[in-house]
RNA sequence: GGGUGCUUAGCUCAGUUGGUAGAGCGUCGCCCUUACAAGGCGAAUGUCAGCGGUUCGACCCCGUUAGCACCCACCA
């Protein structure tokens, strides 16, 4: 059902006072349905009307009286303060109608059309249960009463004759234009009208046998924290629609469906029975033996969903078999439901009413709710609106009239076919490009943040798919330079003393172990984005952009047991990044692992068989940690003023080097690598030059360059100012007597150690720009 | 009317016990450096929607305003 403000009208209706003393005048934006009223209402408080409450009204075009009665629901401010009462076609004045035990008059048939003498055939639910509707007038009832004239005619024709007549009868006080409301059947457009019709329901708020309502247990399994729902915000949602649920119509005039398993005799008895034979002893021992009709309608598709949980399971509702029942017993609860939001209430809710009623059981214990997928502009994707994406396409690739065509055919309303094909063209203009499966699940990885939805950009699969094609090129290298070494990585060649692991080494293993916990605890919390961040940042910023390059070094520079290391470190934490990604990226990391892992020694089928990676507390390194800490630092520096200085990333230049001369010397060939040095001397006192000198720690670097100096000085000059920023900063809040006296002693004391190495770096240039000419 | 979110760099978004604001894409500069130009290195960019409060200290907690989105109910 689609509900769209439209535009209408509202007629004022003359409703005369049976006494003659005056009339009411009522408003309505359906008046045909006055041939079903059965009274007018006012609010009790309405002084306008008390006295009139308990008269009647004539009924215009009808020649029946119907009551004034007064009840809370009336707006008095809102139109004329009068209503007319239609409780067989409108939901409020149903219940209302139900609070001042109104009868009801169905007004119109099966098809619509207004009820006519005529033509029974039609007649809701015609036959046994009629008498169920105790409170309604019957066809021969319904026909009596209505004009003959109206009988038999559509609403919509109806509605228009009503309105002449009223007006030819001076009834009609005015109309005036309306924006309102009309609910229309989804296909067909068609006015959705309220009627009255038997149903089956479910009574949600009735206690059951163990003094429960089938609601009550669904709330307390959330509430005491059986079932948890990640993010937990939306047990709101779930506490908020069953806290107000209405009895739930089952009953569904549809073709597919679980028929519903009730058998009406000739008079209206009704058997509600496992099947045909069971419905037919049930009759029998009531003493009916005549005929029996199933009913034709089938459950709710919801009803149906609702029984998943168990009947997948073969549930017999007999504890001997369900007992006995491995499957059951094993699978109920489930570990984990993921849906989106709008599923909740549908789905979610009704599962958890159902299995917790029947079975005395949660069906699953989390439920994990995502977001939906949105266009690029934030709009619910959809067939009529054209802006569809399929995933097979950003897999595969698409071009631009492949995907024009897709986007336009089959469409409900084929107008909107030149709307698409315009919007498709501008968003697309070449299409769209291959992606591949894994790309596409690490952008769908990265951007579930819990509790939103996914406006979906392709410029952030380009990056994943970047990242993928990352993986290769490492892959690649990594084979390069270990593919036909160390006889197959087995025992003899690497055995005692054949490898020795250095600083590097042991750093991007230390580092390793935190990205797997991480990892962990990353999917422990459903946070699958953060999953994909720690992945991607261990890859890309820490194993290709710093491991790599030092194990150039090393194996460039190594003796034979620290290039075996270097190997092994390559080969294992490869090994190790694949299963870690694997549930993410699945295709690439089962490809590559294939060809990695018997080289790291395992031999089994696939990284699908092999154990998630756990980290192992005991491989943290906090010295080699520190050392490469400082490493990047002097790297950085070296990088950050050739970029500075324009220096060509091609041009190699000499660097010279004061502080711990030994730490300098272990340094010196990654620092000659990674910043393209030609040369690192080390010297205990840097020379008197022109040249530009950065201090990482206790280390002084100088980059041997022909500068500018007036560059050089305005380059100083800024990082001092830097400085002397930071340091004031700092200063003001030392100076402030409650920071000192309030905050942890921690906090004051890293204030404090920044004040400190602010200021001895302030010095520093300080010195260095007094040496320049 | 009831409820739930959101507002952070040009764009799409992270930022979980309050302690110096981050990523991808885009932009600018330099580079085909022997895994990778779908790349490398460097750089620029934010009154963290507005206002008020709590706090030594607020993107984070509380209140409030505005804008946007969604859900439920309803519009005689």
């Amino acid at each position: 059902m689609v509900q769209e403000e439209e535009d209408g009208f509202m007629w004022h209706i003359s409703y005369p006072l049976s006494n003659g003393a005056g009339h009411l005048t009522v408003a309505t934006t359906r008046p045909e349905t006055m041939l079903g009223d059965v009274a007018v209402m006012v609010h009790p408080e309405d002084e306008r009307y008390a006295h009139l409450i308990g008269q009647n009204v004539k009924l215009p075009l009808c020649d029946r009286e119907i009551p004034i009665i007064a009840d809370d629901y009336v707006d008095k401010e809102f139109g004329t303060g009068v209503v007319k009462v239609t409780p067989a076609h409108d939901f409020n004045d149903y219940a209302v109608g139900q609070r001042h035990k109104l009868r009801m008059i169905g007004i119109l048939n099966l098809e619509g059309h207004i009820k006519s003498r005529t033509n029974a055939t039609l007649e809701v639910k015609s036959g046994s249960r009629r008498d169920t509707i105790s409170q309604a007038y019957d066809h021969h009832e319904v026909v009596a009463i209505i004009p003959e004239k109206y009988q038999g005619l559509t609403t919509v024709a109806a509605r228009k004759l009503v309105v002449e007549d009223l007006e030819a009868q001076s009834y009609l006080v005015k109309t005036e234009k309306h924006k309102l409301k009309v609910p229309r059947g989804d296909r067909t457009g068609v006015i959705i009208e309220p009627m009255l019709t038997d149903q089956w329901f479910v009574a949600m708020s009735k206690p059951a046998a163990d003094g429960k309502s089938i609601t009550q247990k669904a709330l307390d399994v959330v509430a005491n924290g059986e079932i948890k729902f990640y993010p937990e915000n939306w047990v709101n949602t779930y506490n908020q629609w069953l806290n107000n649920i209405q009895d739930w119509c089952i009953s569904r005039q549809l073709w597919w469906g679980h028929q519903i398993p009730a058998w009406y005799g000739d008079s209206g008895q009704i058997y509600v029975a496992h099947d045909e034979v069971e419905a037919k002893k049930l009759a029998e021992s009531e003493g009916y033996t005549g005929k029996l009709k199933r009913d034709n309608d089938v459950l709710d598709t919801w009803y149906s969903s609702a029984l998943w949980p168990f009947s997948t399971l073969d549930w017999a509702g007999d504890k001997a078999k369900d007992d006995a029942n491995l499957a059951l017993q094993q699978y109920l609860p489930s570990s984990v439901l993921v849906t989106g939001f709008d599923i909740i209430f549908f789905w979610v809710a009704r599962m958890v009413m159902m299995t917790t009623h029947i079975t005395g059981k949660i069906p699953f214990k989390h439920v994990y709710v995502h977001g939906l997928i949105r266009d690029a502009e934030g709009q619910k994707m959809s067939k009529s609106k054209g802006n569809v994406l399929d995933p097979i396409d950003l897999i595969d690739g698409i071009g631009l009239d492949d995907l024009i065509k897709k986007r336009t055919t089959g469409l409900m309303n084929p107008k909107d076919a030149e709307k698409i094909e315009k919007r498709t063209r501008k968003e697309f203009p070449e299409g769209i490009a291959a992606y591949g499966t894994d790309a596409l699940r690490f952008t769908f990885a990265a951007l579930a943040s819990p509790g939103r939805d996914i406006k979906f950009d392709l410029q952030r699969c380009d990056g994943y798919r970047n990242f993928c094609n990352k993986l290769w090129n490492a892959t690649r290298f990594v084979l390069m330079n270990t593919e036909g070494q160390d006889n197959g990585f087995d025992a003899a060649s690497c055995g005692e003393g054949g490898r020795k692991f250095s600083q590097a080494d042991r750093w991007i293993v230390s580092i390793l172990q935190r990205t797997e916990a991480e990892v962990e605890k990353a999917f422990t919390d459903y946070r699958f984005d953060l999953a994909a961040k720690a992945i991607y940042e261990f890859v890309w910023d820490e194993y290709c952009d710093w491991y790599l390059e030092l194990a150039k070094v090393q194996i460039q520079n190594g003796d034979d047991a620290e290039k075996r290391a270097t190997r092994r470190t390559l080969l294992r934490v490869l090994e190790t990044i694949l299963r870690l990604a694997h549930p993410i990226m699945p295709f690439i990391t089962e490809e590559i692992w294939q060809t990695i892992a018997p080289m790291t020694g395992i031999n089994k089928p696939s990284i699908m068989l092999q154990p998630y990676p756990k980290a192992k507390p005991d491989k943290l390194d906090d010295v080699c940690e520190a050392w490469v800490a400082q490493l990047k630092q002097m790297v950085e520096a070296c990088r950050s003023l050739r970029g500075e200085m324009g220096i060509s990333p091609a041009a190699r230049v000499p660097l010279i080097a004061s502080g711990d001369a030994e730490k300098l010397a272990l340094y010196a060939p990654y620092l000659k690598a990674l910043a393209k040095l030609e040369d690192v001397a080390i010297v205990a006192e840097l020379p008197e030059a022109d040249a530009p000198v950065m201090l990482v720690d206790d280390f002084k670097l100088m980059l041997k360059v022909e500068i500018d100096i007036a560059a050089e000085k305005e380059r100083l000059g800024k990082e001092m100012a830097r400085l002397q920023g930071e340091i004031t900063k700092a200063n003001s809040k030392l100076n402030n007597e409650s920071f000192v006296a309030r905050a942890p002693v921690a906090v004051v004391e890293q204030e404090k150690a920044r004040v400190a190495d602010f200021t001895a770096s302030l010095e520093k240039l300080k010195t260095q720009l007094a040496k320049l000419k």
